[in-house]
DNA sequence: TTAATGACCGTGT
DNA sequence: TACACGGCCATTA
């Protein structure tokens, strides 16, 4: 079969992670990449990302733990990625998507009432959106 | 082979 | 909120 290695698989899966962002939801890369099954790969994300030409990919939906866009500011990327966000209806506001500190925080309370979710410090609270996060 | 680079991450101060 | 530090990983120089 493969008398040369193809493409590793971890490609695919990481595309069709990001592909499985749901419209008007984001995600952090290490968020993507552990989705994928890769966790520990977030600079695998970012690098795919920046090699994509693929324009059906959902890559603005995908952002830095923080909620912040991993563009320079001001960059033509940032400003894109800003456009087709606030285009699905998300809130961003100087290079930050607002909006889920309360959402997240609210879900990892319920986490934490639901099964005994371990201690959120404002770091793992500002995680970004793991909005489809119910199981 | 080693060093630098990058659309990153989590913790600590 | 901001910055420093150490990790992680694939590609490039």
């Amino acid at each position: 079969m493969g008398t040369h290695a193809t493409k590793p698989d971890s490609t695919k899966r990481i595309l069709d992670a990001v592909r499985a962002i749901p419209k008007g939801q984001v995600a952090g890369y290490g968020e993507v990449a552990r989705r994928a099954g890769l966790p520990g790969r977030a600079r695998l994300v970012a690098r795919l990302l920046s090699q994509n030409e693929d324009r059906r990919l959902p890559w603005h939906r995908v952002l830095r733990s923080d909620g912040r866009i991993a563009f320079p500011e001001g960059s033509e990327g940032w400003h894109e990625q800003t456009a087709r966000l606030r285009g699905e209806g998300i809130l961003v506001e100087n290079g930050r998507v607002r909006g889920l500190r309360a959402a997240v925080t609210r879900e990892e309370a319920l986490d934490a009432e639901v099964w005994g979710a371990p201690p959120v410090s404002r770091k793992a609270a500002k995680a970004v959106g793991k909005s489809g996060r119910r199981r």
